[in-house]
DNA sequence: AGAAAATCGCAAGTCATTCTCGGAACTATT
DNA sequence: AATAGTTCCGAGAATGACTTGCGATTTTCT
């Protein structure tokens, strides 16, 4: 499973993580997917974006890095950035808490939906 | 709906406004709490804040402005920080993409939390 | 091998959110 | 003020995304 995702520059959601994952594991069940997903979240060897709508999206990418969801199709994209030094250290003195990570996520429609020309969002 | 929310600081779940509300409109259902938040939502007026675990929050405040989530007790916190000039621009071009907006979510432990000394997150 | 521990598949359960539908409330028109 | 059309709402069923209990299977240890 975390060979799978440290493969793929998709984002998938637990339930494309499990239909790949059949072709090799036909008795796999989405719970054990869902169980082992959740392990290696816990271990940081991957990441949970959590998305507006629709399911959570499972992330490989092992370099610190952003996302731009697009409001279109649902897709996710990384995003290289380099924020501000001592961002996360200016609001942890400021607001006095134990700020450890920090997540920037864009939004907007992306490079295929904006040519598509698409102005309605599908959700 | 949307007087509550503006007045207070909390980021309220559906359930939680549907709750308040009940108290003076002891007929209201859930339903029209999503309904209804939605539509403002959609207005621009207020704002869905998707959190990792547990329900969307609501919030009312108009300003523009990023959260704190804490992972101890789920709480969320304004955070008032100027971002780079032309952040969301840069992506606009590097990406060819449509951003329009940028959120900022700070993850850790609040105040209370971190007295509290708590070290194993509730979820 | 044999016992204990870790995983798993399956199915049922939970929780947040959305949808459907019949009826109530509001509007515009006459 | 009655009528017709439109909008909104409450109640509850339905959906979708997880989560959990549990017995069975596999793995690890000795």
């Amino acid at each position: 499973m975390f060979e799978l995702l440290g493969t793929t520059r998709e984002h998938p959601t637990a339930a494309r993580v499990h239909e790949t994952l059949q072709e090799e594991l036909p008795r796999l069940s989405l719970g054990t997917v869902y169980r082992n997903l959740e392990i290696l979240v816990s271990e940081g060897k991957i990441e949970a974006v959590s998305t507006p709508h629709g399911p959570t999206r499972y992330d490989g990418n092992p370099s610190p890095h952003h996302h731009f969801i697009c409001e279109g199709c649902g897709g996710i994209e990384d995003i290289e950035l380099r924020l501000p030094a001592g961002l996360t250290e200016r609001v942890r003195r400021k607001y006095r808490v134990t700020a450890t990570r920090v997540r920037v996520d864009f939004y907007g429609l992306c490079r295929s939906c904006t040519d598509r020309n698409l102005t309605q969002p599908i959700r």
